[in-house]
DNA sequence: CAAAATTTGTTTACAAAGAAACAATCTCCC
DNA sequence: GGGAGATTGTTTCTTTGTAAACAAATTTTG
């Protein structure tokens, strides 16, 4: 009868139902969807969180460091950067060695804010695959760890 | 001795080493950031290419249920129609029974050039996670489709 | 049946992220 | 020591994607 298709889950994805590039794009999506909804604006974006965690945990970390292990290109760390320290969240400091580099370090205040903020973060991340047994998802972080080269 | 961290796998991430959200992130990058270095402008990007090959398979498909499965908003779903419309690769036509919605169809031309395409297409996709063992790639896919929610 | 609410797609304005060109510094090597 | 080349960060421009307001058609409901 060519009856339209009216859901989204009739939709045939036909060999794009096993590749995995373009799961992980949707996973990754619905992970994103799901945080602001649950989230919503808690003030600090997701991106913002796990550069202040990270420079809080690697004080005095250079930009060039910190964009490589989060896959931020160089130009678009200058704009966090700067945005983050715009807000007091970060000062920057070019040290004697090499004066090319920029090395960072958390704010007092930063410091007592991400830690507040990674109370909701870490609780929104566990949350995270619950649609999954705890073995499954146990096994997912392991492989997504192995994947992207971690530990 | 406060020696600065020099090289990214020096970095610590503390509990950012097993987030989902985190993880997923970076896997996403990652292959996303391989796909440019290996098939650089193939002249179909895998948004396009993934939004052309959906339509092959469910031709007559709205634009809406397109973009409910594919995750993409509809504000950007009339951009991409439109950008692939102006390629002469999609046709639009607003069917009789619901005058609010499109339905669209590849081109003769884009149904040449999407079974193409497909040929790269998936044979980068079978190249992603090299780095896990068959087995390992495999649960990974199995787990990615459920954590989505594809049957 | 008519008013209210919803769905569908578009437009406009904006935010997030990348690419390429650049400047400053540093490293390497002759 | 002094250029050639690499690194580091910034700037500018462009691409990609989202948000919010809107218009038109449809569905709901009183």
């Amino acid at each position: 009868m060519d009856m339209p298709i009216r859901t989204a889950d009739q939709v045939e994805l036909d060999r794009l139902n096993s590749a995995l590039g373009f799961l992980m794009r949707l996973a990754q999506l619905k992970i994103y969807e799901r945080f602001f909804e649950e989230v919503g604006e808690h003030n600090l974006k997701p991106g913002e969180f796990s550069v202040l965690w990270v420079i809080l945990h690697n004080p005095g970390i250079r930009q060039s460091v910190l964009g490589q292990r989060l896959m931020i290109k160089r130009a678009h760390m200058t704009k966090l950067i700067r945005a983050l320290e715009d807000q007091n969240l970060v000062s920057r400091k070019v040290p004697d060695g090499d004066r090319r580099a920029v090395e960072i370090t958390l704010t007092p205040e930063a410091v007592t804010r991400v830690k507040q903020a990674s109370q909701w973060f870490f609780t929104y991340e566990e949350s995270v695959g619950a649609n999954l047994t705890g073995d499954e998802r146990q096994q997912l972080t392991a492989l997504l760890r192995k994947f992207v080269g971690l530990g």
